[in-house]
This record gives C-alpha cells, structure tokens and sequence, in this order.
DNA sequence: GCGCGGCGTGAAGATCGCGTGAAAGCCCTG
DNA sequence: CAGGGCTTTCACGCGATCTTCACGCCGCGC
C-alpha cells in the first residue's frame, strides 16, 4: 500500500484529503507546518507529498527545497494562487506538478497515480535465485537446470514458490496446503506427499539425501539450499 | 539540446509553441497528426512530447497508449478541454502532465522542465523488433514476416504488443486480458485461445512446437522469441 | 520384537485446459 | 440492405494435470 503524506495548515482540507485518499486504498499521514512536512518526510519516507503552498511557518517552495536534498518522493502542490509564477517557482523548486484549488478529486488522484507511476523503478527486479546449478526466476517464473529449461505444471511451481520464497524457515503441512491449493485445504498430506515427490525429480534432488527439500516428519518441509 | 516534439494540428499553435520553445533554447520538431506523432516518437526520439488532444485522426489518449509501447517519453498534453474525465484518461494512459488552453507559457515551460527532469535512465523499448523474418514495428503497427506485411486486426495486434513488449515473463490469462480486452475482462480464456491461435497462424508459429508464443497450461502464455 | 503412523513410491482414473474447427452475432461500409 | 471483416461463442478430441489409492519401508514407542 501507498503511503501518502499530506501537508496543510487547514484541519477540514487535511480531513477531506484524508477520506478521500484512504477510500482509494491509499495509506494517509498528516501534518500541519512545512518544518513537520519535511521531517515527515525524511522518517516516513512516504510514496507522495501532497503540499499546500500557504503553510503559516515555511515557504512552500523552500519545503520543497528541502524535502529534494534528501528525497526523490514525488510532490504535488495544492494552491489557492493561480499565478504563474507560483506555479514556476514550485515547479523549479522540485515539485512534480501543481494543481490549483478548488480541484476535482479524480483529477487528483489521477495525477497522484501519474506521479507516483513515473518514480517506480517497475518491478523491484527481485533477482534470479541460484541454487548451485538450479536456478529459479520468481520474475520470468523460470526455473533451470544446468542451463536446461525445466517444465514446471502450476501447482509444482506454486509450491515451489513456496518454498524458496521462505528458505530454512519450517513449512507446516497446513501452511503449505492452504497457500498453494487455497484457504479450503489443510488436512491433504497426500497431496505434498505426490507434489514434493514431482518437485524432487525434476529439480534432481533426493529425497533418502536431500540437498534442496527436507522432509520434517509429521510437521512440514523445509527448503534448506543456500543461494549463491 | 533537449528536443521537443510538438503534436498539433492548429498551425498557428505549432508557431507559437515553436517559438517560444526555441526562445528557450529547445530544438522543436512539429507534426500534424497523432499518427506523425507517434512515427516522429520513434524516429526522433525526443526529450519531450507537447500533445493536443484534439487531433484529426486519432484519439489523443490512444496516441499516448501507442507511444508507451515503446518509450517512457515525458508526455505534457495540451486540451481544451476542462472535463475531469478527459484528464483522468490521458494521465492514466501514460501522460505526465496536463495543461488545459489557454495557458501561460512560463507555465507550460516550468511544466517541461519538471517533467524532463524527473527523466530517469531506462532502457526504452526499440521502436522496431526484428525476430528472425518476423518484424514488429511498435510505432507504426505495422507487423512484416520475410518482408511481406502481415495484416493483424486491432485485437490480434492489441495481444502481440503486449506479448513483444514483456519478452519472456509469463503473462497470465488475466493479466493478458485486462491489459487487451479491458479492465472488465479478466475470465474469458476462450478469447486468448481464439487469438493465439490466430497470432501463431498469421506469423508462422506451430502450437505444438512454438518459436513465438509459448503456452504455460493453465497459467498463461510467454513471448519467447529473441530480438535480433 | 512388534505394531503403527508417516513417508516415499508407483500407478490409475477423473478432470481440466488447450488446440482446433466452425458458426453465430455485430458493426461498419458500400 | 447486402456484404465483409471482426469479435464472440460453442463443441469436440486429446493430452497434461490433478486427485486418489495401494503398497512397502522406516523409525519410534510399547
């Protein structure tokens, strides 16, 4: 979830901002002065600043000044001015965009999804894992094996995924059951029994030694390779 | 020197922004069409692109869409047009900012220096990719196959884009459906298998031994060619 | 030493999803 | 209003996948 901070002096814009956000699944912190904005955001490290320009203490130009010695975080500036010069100045300062009250909410958000789509860097290209010669790709959702491509069915990499997503740590039977078949499972043993069989082979791992899934009886199973 | 592409079918808003544009030390290109502007995307690669929305041929918002297939270009559109609505689709199309006619030019100029210095460097799709005999041109829509032209409907077109623009991650039924069909889609596999088969026919892909478009059973298909 | 529960193994039946072919609906143009 | 291109929908056959079962083995407690 998105975390936004919002900073104006006016409590009911701050209460209207806040409902409106939080109804679109944003996360919504407040603050009332520009030195509070800029410590926000230093410690909260929000995804947005949403700045009104006519705080009592700072400039909001100088805010934004500020926040962009030590912050990315896109800024979109809410003002009651309509002056161009205004607009240049927070805009040169740093901010990202600059809308002038009153302002629709949809045109709000729109722009907030616009601003904070450009700071991604995509995906945090979470890295390809490798397992001696076994490699797997959570990204491509790829998994190879001495450079051979290894055909997975969706339930083996389901639980797969599982697996290597929460290395050493004990999978329960029921844990297991539940995230790859769904909330309904939890008693069928059987089934990990036949999955982790499949897995094994084709991963090439041994279940009399193993070197990949450990089988914790009567509890769960356990991926114990170590990344390199 | 940054340049600019200007998208506008209004000669005498070409000269004006083409003036004061170079007042400011830009190079400015200028086009009539939205079709122009997303060839001129391509081919030029600009620092920047102005974008009217009311455009002859097409739609605005679907001139932002068609040049996001393979660029991350800073795009400020330039409207009329006052509606929330309009604003709300061209910033969720992929636009970067929106300025509404008549505006002021320091403005606009604040607004192009914020948007291009927010500029990060990415790795950008190729406008054209070539795989094998196959070639995709992402700007002009156009698909060739041994140099012969290969016509695709809008849908068929819609799927190989989003197929060539994510080579080898695994694109899931719903994913493909949503980005193609629409937000309202996400369950209608029928239509995947109908338009896949349609894609391999067209650009001499064999299902059972696909060089192109390879089918993950029950999770989704996979764009595996590799660009040349 | 013996019974028992849990596991690995092998395999078989049921089910699902895919590719295929085709046809019906829809929309725009002539 | 007739035609053609495009999209949506349906039925079928087949192979892959999921589910289920039976059996033997091992470790553990009695």
């Amino acid at each position: 979830m998105s975390l936004v901070l919002v900073v104006d002096d006016e409590p009911q814009i701050r209460r209207a901002l806040r409902t409106s956000l939080e109804a679109h699944g944003y996360q919504v912190s407040t603050v009332g002065t520009g030195e509070e904005g800029v410590v926000g955001a230093a410690e909260q490290d929000p995804d947005l600043l949403l700045l009104d320009l006519g705080l009592p203490d700072i400039d909001g130009t100088e805010v934004i000044r500020r926040v962009r010695a030590f912050s990315d975080v896109p800024v979109i500036v809410l003002s009651v001015r309509e002056g161009q010069t205004d607009k240049v100045a927070a805009l040169d300062a740093g901010a990202d965009d600059y809308v002038t009250k009153p302002f629709g909410m949809e045109e709000l958000l729109a722009r907030a999804r616009a601003a904070m789509r450009r700071k991604q860097p995509e995906e945090p290209t979470l890295p390809v894992q490798r397992f001696g010669e076994l490699e797997v790709d959570l990204a491509r959702r790829l998994v190879t094996r001495d450079g051979e491509q290894i055909h997975l069915t969706p339930t083996e990499y389901g639980l797969l995924e599982a697996l290597v997503t929460n290395p050493g740590k004990l999978l329960t039977h029921q844990w297991l059951l539940r995230k790859v078949w769904g909330q309904g499972y939890g008693t069928e043993t059987t089934y990990l029994r036949t999955y982790v069989r499949a897995l094994r082979k084709k991963l090439g791992d041994d279940a009399q030694a193993p070197a990949l899934i450990v089988t914790e009886p009567g509890v769960g199973y356990r991926w114990v390779a170590e990344a390199n």
